[in-house]
DNA sequence: ATACGTGCAAAGTATTTGCAAACGG
DNA sequence: CCGTTTGCAAATACTTTGCACGTAT
């Protein structure tokens, strides 16, 4: 086995990855609203990214009455500290998923019909990319991966 | 030597792309408008991508009198039939590069700081996504891969 | 001639900002 | 209390669309 795993994705209830982000933010002497309390929580619940507007709608359907500023407040906060990732798939709007300190991540895959998402996370890519990064001259701090194509589902030509 | 080549960049003044895309379209049944050839020109004469509002300033600069609307359409048209990949680097809005038909392609290395964006090739990182992209189950068309940090200018504590 | 391509202006989205009120520490 | 956070509404930024006209074929 190589070390590619694909679509074993992490339903990690990652509740972790919010305390800690909260509690690091109390630390750096930031006050606990609800708006961006709530956009974090919400996050920590996810297995994939989510977009400011989906955020938004989870938030309201919860019955949580946040402002959509406040959502991208919070999100371009937490992205500018390294709790987030910003990721932009495709045409669309920009997307955001918890950051894990242990350095566990994934890459996506999207569907270029449908707009179906995946996650996805190979270890032999992210050793090429690691051994890249050095080559650089840069201080890479992240990287994004984005596969995009037809899913099975969406494929004209394809064993399905 | 691995097969990892930073920096060693394709100054490839490819009006071969340009010329192959125009006769593309025109045996496609597409006419021959200023606007959207002075854009594959543009285009192809670039070592790197470029964004909708920079190509439509560079041919007002040439004097050119092409309308912004004109630029996203064959913008757009070139991504939607393959000669053209469009990429998202960061928050700025999205940027289109050829996509050559032999293949060879590049990815980004994005500066936080200054937004400084370069180009770079490796053959193990393209031999590891190869792999990986057989297992997906999806028809993979494409992929990006984009590294961000900061560059040498910028990186604080750096062999600068 | 006729349909495609273009420019302009208006319309849409996505995201950011100004500001006064609410609130946490 | 005092400054951060929030919600709303207005402002911006980027991209798309409607429409009349020009033009390649």
């Amino acid at each position: 086995m190589g070390g590619a795993i694909v679509n074993a994705m992490d339903r990690s209830p990652s509740r972790e990855w919010s305390e800690q982000t909260l509690a690091a933010l109390r630390t750096r002497g930031h006050r606990d609203g609800g708006a961006r309390r709530a956009v974090i929580q919400l996050l920590g619940e996810q297995s994939c990214c989510l977009t400011a507007q989906e955020i938004f709608d989870q938030l309201r359907a919860q019955g949580r009455h946040v402002g959509i500023a406040s959502v991208y407040r919070a999100l371009e906060q937490l992205s500018r500290d390294g709790y987030l990732q910003r990721i932009e798939l495709g045409a669309d709007s920009a997307r955001f998923e918890p950051i894990h300190p242990d350095g566990e991540h994934h890459h996506h895959l999207v569907c270029d019909e449908c707009g179906k998402i995946e996650a996805f996370a190979d270890d032999e890519l992210e050793r090429a990319l690691a051994k890249l990064e050095r080559r650089t001259g840069y201080a890479v701090e992240g990287h994004d991966v984005i596969l995009h194509g037809a899913c099975s589902d969406c494929a004209p030509t394809r064993s399905n």
